[in-house]
DNA sequence: TTTTTAGTTGAATAATTGTTCAACTATTAT
DNA sequence: ATAATAGTTGAACAATTATTCAACTAAAAA
C-alpha cells in the first residue's frame, strides 16, 4: 500500500493491481462526454415524450404542444434540444415543421430501457 | 383546425387526427418518470467512468478515486447515486466497501450507445 | 485504549437546466 | 398591404445537481 500519487485524490491506493489494469480501460474523455450527452438528451421526461409520440408518428410542434399540454415555446426548446443532439429532424413545409426520429439506436434504447424498468418493477 | 381544449397549451390543433391517434400511444407518466431517471444515472460522465471500470472490474472506493482522480467524498456520493438507481451495489469486506454492476442492462446500453456515438463520428 | 484508515453523510456552493415570457421571423390568408 | 398563425430564440427565473468541505461511523492496526 502507496500513498496515491495522483495529488487529486484523499487516499492511500490500496490495490494497486486493480488500479493499474483498471486504468487501461478507461475510455477517452471526448467519448464519454458525448455519451453523457446522449444519455442527458434521454434523461427528461418531457424529452421522452416527444421521443415516444415520434416512434410512431410524423407531428408538428402545435400538435406536440397541444398532446403535451405545454406552450410551443417549451416544446420548441426541447425539439431543439435533441435536434442538437441528432436524435430527431425537421421537415419544414409551408409555416409547419413535422419532426420525426433521425437515429436508428435511439429506438433500440429507448425500447430496452422500458423493459429494463417494466422487469424491475415485478 | 379548431383552438385546442387543453387550457395549458397555446395553440390551435390543426391536425386533429394525428393529435387523437398519438395520444393513445402515450406511456405512463410513472414509467417515464423512472426512465428518465435510469438515462439520468448515465448522463453523467464522472458516473460513466465508474460503470464503464465496474463493467470489467470489482472496485473499492478508494481504487476507484485513484483512477478517476477524485475525492473519496465526491466518488461516494455519486456510488450512492448509482446504488440508489440500482445500477450498481457494494459488498462490505473489513473496512473496504466494493462495487460492481447490479444489472444486465446497464452493460447492454452502455454498449449500444457507445456504438451509437462511433458511428455518428464517422 | 488510542490512532489510523475506508467510507458515508449533510450542508453549502457553483454550475447546469427546464420553463416562462416577450420579441422575433417566415409563411399563409384576408 | 395587413393580419393571423407556426415556429424560433434569448433572457430571466426557479429548480436541480455535482463537487467540496467538515464531521461523522466502523473496522483494523499500533
Amino acid at each position: 500500500m502507496t500513498r496515491c500519487k495522483c495529488g487529486a485524490c484523499d487516499c492511500n491506493v490500496i490495490h494497486e493491481d486493480n488500479v493499474a489494469l483498471a486504468q487501461k480501460d478507461m475510455l477517452e474523455e471526448d467519448l464519454l462526454l458525448d455519451m453523457a450527452d446522449f444519455y442527458k438528451a434521454l434523461s427528461d421526461s418531457t424529452r421522452l415524450k416527444i421521443i415516444n409520440l415520434l416512434c410512431r408518428h410524423e407531428l408538428c410542434v402545435c400538435d406536440i404542444s397541444a398532446i403535451l399540454n405545454m406552450t410551443k415555446s417549451a416544446v420548441s426548446h426541447q425539439l431543439q434540444n435533441l435536434k442538437e443532439m441528432k436524435l430527431i429532424k425537421g421537415r419544414k413545409s409551408g409555416k409547419e415543421v413535422w419532426y420525426s426520429l433521425d437515429d436508428s439506436h435511439v429506438l433500440q434504447v429507448f425500447k430496452l430501457c422500458k423493459t429494463h424498468i417494466l422487469e424491475a418493477k415485478k
